[in-house]
RNA sequence: GGGCGAAUAGCGCAGUUGGUUCAGAGCAUCUGCCUUACAAGCAGAGGGUCGGGGGUUCGAAUCCCUCUUCGCCCA
């Protein structure tokens, strides 16, 4: 324990190795309380990034806390198999040696990316340990093992039995790139810069032309109506009348609805009921017959007649040259609209009619809102109740089909004479489809499963329940035991993918809720507000960041300034905040570690400062036992930051400092060590690692002994000393003043200086101590009479002054003194004012009152005191 | 276009039911210090009238109205 500055790297190794051989993070059910948190699972194959940084560091203070707590904590990790983001880069690996994803049979494409699961996965889950995580390993999970595929199958078959889950032919959003059908969770809008194209629609035997705008003239072959509002008089004309569209030349009719919007281009709206939603809605409430002109990749197909082949937007660039030619482009104007895009593979988003599956939404959300708005599951912060209300009851059912193969296989298997069965296994399938054909004679071969797979969510929202095997076993001791979880953490991007549809499935399945409360993080951005990515290359590598400040460090950096919901400005100086923080702990272990102990009396100062100490320390663990209850982390780190640093550090130990080369008294020393014990186990949530290291060092340590399982401070016995602590802050105060005088005179700490207290004010012999020890004072003493030459000021409603002599200036003297009576004499006149209210009296509540009459008691003896001291000095 | 939220010190934030000198702590800034654990440190200081306007009240950062600006979600 010689190096004068914190190591962090061997002792994080060191530690983290110590805990999970002695497997700590272990938990088995038992008769304590149970406090579970389940990870939100990070993508197989991704790496930590600061988002996961934040949450995870969130986590794990909540769980070290719960077991200081002596509650039996469980916090579960594990990943999801990310289906389109990992058959994205499977297919993109593959293309790369040349293979096409369809050379090859679904089995064979799977074995490579299980391969790549292998070779990639679990990554983020190692990098965890890096920052200290506390999770349970050997209950890993994921989303494809076995019990969590199992159950979802289970589940959709449930659903389906229930009557919840439908096939059916619906407008989904398309993802050209990908494939597949997404939810419109996975859509994201934003904002294009395109153009408005004005088309000329000739009207048919008439030699006039209806105009519409639009911003996608390539989709004109799919047109098969005009729409007008009936209620405007500008398109008035062209009722019960049929227009010709450009190019094509087909034929199609004028129909009117009030959905079009009068005021938006011509008033004209063009009817693509293939290739629009709302244009889809006209189309069924009209029967317009719908025509699909584009490819599943996004070209134009045979039933568009033109540009087949050709991908969607180079179509664009055509057509709008090929229609100028033809003099059927009016004019085209610059316009912004919101276009969706795919959140995985970032293309625009063709809304296409298909078929899919789809859960409906209407019984799971209504039994998801109530929980949430009567506050049984509570949100933090809890402004997103309303969000959470706003997207239940305006729920659309959820498309849990995906064009893919990297997920769990629908169980849906086909007849060949048509219609279909749904069962757990294919055996099971077949007594069925035995069943419902009356066909004795099937056989598994005459059964074909549905080629597609669900979305990655499907499986997340058991997550809570599927971890315990609570859908497969159903009351079996874990699920008993573990659900329901305590905290959920995690951003609010996934408040409608995940948490409202783990709160679903929770009160379907278990009947309960799958968590009591939510804490939303904030996003992680770099300094100048803007969010991580990799593109801007703004996000730092986590790992090196550990590496540069330590884990611990890295961790208080994030929790700084991190309140719950607010963006956190990441900025390195935070790491840096936090690295210094842990060698200031550091440096006074090694302070009071270092001091020769002995059998003597404890000093009347060195009692008053345990005493005092003993009540702070009370104060603040009362304090972050409330700030937990809310989940306010940053505040309460920083209470325990404040504690140790400001309290502990600059005012404790240089109170009980022995001088130089003196032992310290044993009493004190105790105390003293057993105070520094005491704020490393509140300490060690956020900062596991350094406050381990040093708990081990306090003491005879044995092996097997960790602070992971301390008790944290017992507040309950609190009884918090005011006049203890209010004594303490006035001599702060005095302090502070005599420091002060110093530094304005530029006098040096070695010169000792006598204080002078004015009036009656007693301090008592032990505290007069203190005061000499930390202002270096010769004397202190109570007088009448201020010296001449003195420097002075007010502490609490008592002036003190320091003669000075030498040092003094008069002038300067005079003007603070003017300038602090005029302040007094200001606030004292805000007080008169109030009492002079007939109103105020009468109607204030009494303490109220009173508390003015004693503000103006205090300021009144101030005034007297500082008139005094500027009259010695005028007159001499 | 619909909904939600925010605006307080240079920066990011706290401020519970209106009432203690209620305007706060952190970082940053400035000043002086290598004082025998720590310069990754010690000691001290300055800085905002609470986005603008109006109202309720004896009293408003806090409640109401309005305007402005910004953010998020949804369409």
């Amino acid at each position: 324990m010689v190096d004068a500055k914190y190591n962090p790297t061997d002792i994080e190794a060191k530690w983290y190795e110590y805990w999970l051989n002695h497997n700590f993070f272990h938990s088995e059910p038992d008769s304590r309380e149970p406090y579970t948190v389940v990870i939100p699972p990070p993508n197989v194959t991704g790496v930590l990034h600061m988002g996961h940084m934040l949450n995870n560091t969130i986590q794990d203070i909540l769980v070290r806390r719960a077991r200081q707590e002596g509650k039996n904590a469980c916090w579960v990790p594990g990943t999801d198999h990310a289906s389109i983001a990992t058959e994205a880069k499977v297919v993109n690996r593959l293309a790369q040696q040349g293979i096409h994803k369809t050379d090859l049979t679904r089995e064979q494409f799977l074995e490579h990316a299980w391969d790549w699961t292998r070779e990639h996965g679990g990554i983020i889950l190692k990098q965890l340990r890096k920052l200290g995580a506390s999770c349970d390993w050997d209950r890993t999970g994921f989303t494809m093992d076995e019990v969590r595929s199992e159950s979802v199958i289970k589940v959709f078959c449930d659903l389906y039995n229930k009557g919840l889950i439908y096939r059916g032919v619906r407008m989904v959003n398309w993802d050209p790139q990908a494939l597949t059908a997404l939810s419109d969770e996975e859509v994201i809008f934003k904002e294009h810069h395109g153009k408005l194209y004005y088309l000329k629609y000739k009207v048919e035997g008439e030699d006039n032309y209806a105009i519409v705008a639009t911003t996608r003239p390539e989709t004109i072959m799919g047109d098969t109506a005009m729409c007008i509002n009936p209620n405007n008089p500008k398109t008035e004309w062209l009722r019960g009348k049929k227009v010709i569209v450009p190019l094509v030349n087909r034929v199609i009719p004028v129909i009117e609805d009030e959905y079009v919007d009068m005021e938006f281009g011509t008033g004209c709206l063009k009817v693509t009921p293939a290739h629009d939603v709302n244009d889809y809605m006209l189309g069924e409430k009209y029967h317009l017959p719908s025509i699909d002109i584009f490819n599943d990749n996004g070209t134009l197909s045979e039933a568009a007649g033109m540009y087949v082949g050709m991908d969607r937007f180079d179509c664009r660039k055509q057509i709008e040259k090929d229609l100028e030619a033809a003099g059927l482009m009016e004019k085209t104007e610059d316009y912004t609209n919101n276009v969706g895009f795919s959140e995985r593979t970032n293309v625009p988003i063709e809304p296409k009619l298909s078929m899919q599956w789809f859960l409906r939404m209407e019984h799971l959300a209504k039994i998801a809102l109530d929980p949430v708005m009567n506050d049984e599951i509570r949100f933090y912060p809890a402004k997103y109740k309303n969000t959470y209300r706003h997207w239940l009851e305006n729920i659309k059912d959820w498309c849990i089909s995906r064009q893919l193969w990297w997920g769990h296989r629908i169980p849906a298997y086909y007849l060949p004479e048509g219609g279909f069965v749904v069962a757990e296994t294919v055996e099971e399938a077949l007594r069925l489809a035995k069943v419902k054909t009356g066909n004795e004679a099937l056989t598994i071969d005459d059964l074909k499963q549905d080629p597609d797979c669900l979305d990655t969510w499907f499986s997340s929202w058991l997550w809570p329940i599927s971890l315990f095997d609570g859908i497969r076993n159903p009351g079996n001791k874990e699920i008993n035991y573990y659900y329901p979880t305590a905290d959920l953490v995690t951003g609010p991007d996934i408040i409608f993918f995940w948490v409202a549809r783990m709160i679903m499935a929770g009160y379907e399945y278990e009947g309960k809720m799958p968590f009591s409360n939510v804490y939303f993080t904030g996003i992680v951005r770099d300094k100048l507000g803007r969010k991580m990515s990799k593109s801007l290359g703004n996000s730092p590598d986590p790992l090196e960041l550990i590496e540069r400040f330590g884990a611990d460090g890295v961790r208080m950096g994030m929790m700084l300034s991190a309140p719950a919901g607010n963006d956190i400005l990441f900025d390195e100086s935070l790491c840096e905040q936090g690295r210094n923080f842990n060698n200031k702990i550091w440096n006074c272990f090694r302070l009071v570690k270092g001091w020769q102990v002995a059998d003597i009396e404890q000093s009347a100062s060195s009692k008053i400062a345990t005493e005092w100490f003993g009540a702070r320390l009370q104060q603040t663990a009362t304090e972050m036992e409330d700030q937990f209850k809310k989940y306010r982390l940053s505040e309460a780190l920083m209470g325990i930051y404040h504690l140790f640093w400001d309290e502990f550090s600059s005012w404790y130990l240089e109170t009980i400092k022995p001088a130089f080369g003196q032992p310290i008294d044993s009493t004190t020393y105790k105390l003293t060590l057993n105070y520094f014990d005491q704020m490393l186990r509140l300490l060690h949530p956020f900062m596991p690692f350094i406050t381990e290291e040093l708990w081990q060092n306090l003491y005879e340590r044995k092996d097997g002994d960790t602070i992971m399982y301390s008790p944290i401070t017992d507040t309950t016995s609190y009884n918090q000393s005011e006049s203890l602590l209010g004594q303490m802050e006035e001599l702060k105060l005095i302090v502070a003043g005599v420091r002060n005088i110093r530094q304005q005179r530029n006098i040096a700490p070695k010169e000792a200086l006598t204080l002078h207290i004015m009036g009656s004010k007693t301090i008592r012999e032990a505290e007069q101590k203190i005061l000499i020890k930390l202002c270096n004072l010769s004397e202190v003493v109570n007088t009448d009479k201020k010296a001449a030459d003195a420097a002075s000021f007010i502490a609490g409603v008592t002036e003190y002054s320091v003669p000075l002599d030498r040092f003094v200036d008069k002038d300067e003297e005079l003007r603070k003194l003017k300038e602090e009576l005029a302040r007094q004499e200001g606030f004292l006149r805000g007080v008169m004012a109030k009492l002079g209210n007939q109103r105020f009296v009468e109607n204030a509540k009494p303490e109220i009152v009173q508390r003015e009459r004693q503000k103006q008691c205090d300021a009144e003896s101030r005034i007297a005191a500082l008139k005094e001291s500027i009259e010695g000095l005028t007159t001499k």
